[in-house]
Parts: structure tokens; sequence; C-alpha cells
DNA sequence: AATCATGTCAACCGCGACATG
DNA sequence: ACATGTCGCGGTTGACATGAT
């Protein structure tokens, strides 16, 4: 197969996303969508490789993005759909609705994968629900994370506590958070989104799915439209329905929670 | 306080599959 | 049928944060 000639490196730039050129991605993909990554950056006026702004968009500012850290049925769901599927993090991310394949693939190789070695030891270090804050830049001067809110990535990320407040809500869950130990959480987080989307910098950046769903209509990014070696021409969500039903059926685990 | 070791995660890289001419 | 372009995926990297010594 040929070599994608993405990113000629020439006066293209690399590394951390900066928030200007966040904004400008996404305002572009607002007004006209994503037609052509590779063409988008030239359009919207980004030095960047349309494969950097297309991993920039799915992985971080994606409306439908879920941030913050995972739940317990969370974790379990993906240890359970790796131990169906493997490395098929798109497929496993296919599963949990607003999680990344990336953002799932790191979680499984930082602390699953060990988590199911160590028989679940607790951890030595970072204590749950400190959620570390990358502030590198390549040009830290225009970097917001470098900024006067270190502590505030681009995009909220909320506490465990805070998604889960959400998330869980409808389902028996029977996860511990100490919620004494996170902010409660916030109204506006949930509501009134899009009247900050100009900001990439506010906490409420994308906060309502709904609303910014409805702004934002995906073109179904989550579908793969190729069949397995198996099952040519079936979806890949195709097949994940029916070797879950299978696996379900054969008593493989229970339910997967509705973490919608 | 300084240094080291380790955890985290955004971003990059390379490849294969698919689409198109 | 073939060549080329684009997209999406999984593996890996690298810089920073943070706990341990």
């Amino acid at each position: 197969m040929v070599r994608a000639p993405c990113c000629e490196k020439i006066g293209l730039n690399k590394g951390p996303w900066t928030a200007e050129e966040d904004q400008i991605l996404v305002s572009y993909i607002q007004q006209y969508g994503h037609g052509n990554w590779r063409a988008l950056p030239k359009h919207a006026g980004l030095s960047r490789c349309g494969k950097s702004c297309r991993l920039r968009w799915i992985n971080y500012l994606r409306p439908d993005i879920k941030r913050g850290n995972f739940t317990q049925e969370e974790e379990d769901s993906i240890i359970k759909l790796h131990e169906m599927l493997g490395n098929r993090w798109s497929a496993i991310a296919a599963k949990l609705p607003g999680r990344t394949d990336n953002e799932i693939k790191n979680v499984w190789h930082t602390h699953l994968k060990k988590r199911l070695h160590q028989n679940d030891a607790p951890k030595k270090r970072r204590p749950s629900g400190s959620k570390k804050k990358k502030s590198k830049p390549s040009n830290a001067s225009s970097h917001p994370q470098s900024e006067a809110a270190p502590s505030q990535p681009i995009l909220s990320q909320p506490s465990s506590s805070e998604v889960s407040s959400v998330t869980e809500s409808g389902s028996n869950t029977t996860v511990d958070f100490s919620l004494e130990s996170f902010p409660m959480i916030d109204e506006s987080f949930w509501g009134d989104p899009m009247s900050s989307i100009t900001s990439v910098e506010s906490p409420n950046f994308y906060g309502n799915a709904d609303m910014v769903q409805a702004q934002f209509p995906r073109d179904d990014d989550s579908v793969i439209g190729m069949g397995s070696d198996d099952n040519p021409g079936r979806s890949m969500d195709d097949e994940m329905d029916f070797w879950y039903d299978l696996y379900i059926s054969a008593g493989g685990v229970e339910e997967l929670p509705d973490f919608n």
C-alpha cells in the first residue's frame, strides 16, 4: 500500500495545540464541517497537517467528548470488552459513548493492565481523582495551560465525581466516590455551554452534549464502514453488537451499564 | 531542597483499508 | 487492473507532574 504522504514537515506546527489553533479548528468545523481533513488546515488557515487536525478534533475538541476520570463501570467495561475484542480500541470506544480510542488506550496501558496483573493492588502514587495537568507547550507563551490558570485545561475536565454524578444517574451503581474530596458539579457546566463556545478557556466549553450535538451534527464518525475479514460488508458496529450479544447470551458478562 | 523514579496523557508515526480516477 | 490519495487505527513517544528517597 501507498504510504500516506501526510505532514510534509515544512513549516507545519507540531506538538501541543494552542488555544488559538483550537478555536480556529472548532470554528471552521462548526461552520463548514470536515469534508477533507487534508485540505482542512489550508482552508482554515492552520499550520497543521490534516492528520493532526483530525486527531485533535477526534480526541479533544469533539463536542460529545466526555471529559474526566473513568468511572468504575467504564473501567470494568473496558476490561470486559478488551477480553472480547483485544486491542481494538476504536471498537471498544464505540461501546463507551464519549470516550475516545486514544483515551481508552491510555487508561488501559496506564492502570487497567496493571490492575489486572497486580490483582488491583492499591496505587502508590497519584491519589484517585487527581488528574495531572499537562502544561508543556511547544510555544509556551501562547498555550493556555501554561498561563493564567495552569490547573485548568483548555477544556474542562470534570473530576470523576462530576462525571459519575451525571453519567450514572439512573443506574444502580455501587461506585463509591468520596464526593467531599471533589467539588460539587457546577450547574453551569452542564448548561449553556455554547454560550461560551468561542472561549476555549471557558470551563463550560462543550458541557452540554445535547445542545452541542444540535450545533455540531456528527457525520457518524463512530461507525466504521467496513466489515471485518470474517464478515465483509458488515459494519464494525454490527459486528461488535453481534459478538457482544453472543458473549452475553453465553453468560459471559453482565450487561454493560448505560452511560448515556 | 534536590534528585530520582514513575505515572499520565496528548500527540505523533507508520501502516493497512478503502475510495477514486 | 493499477496508481494514487485519504482516512482511521493501533503502537509508541516525549514532556510534564508528582510521589518517593
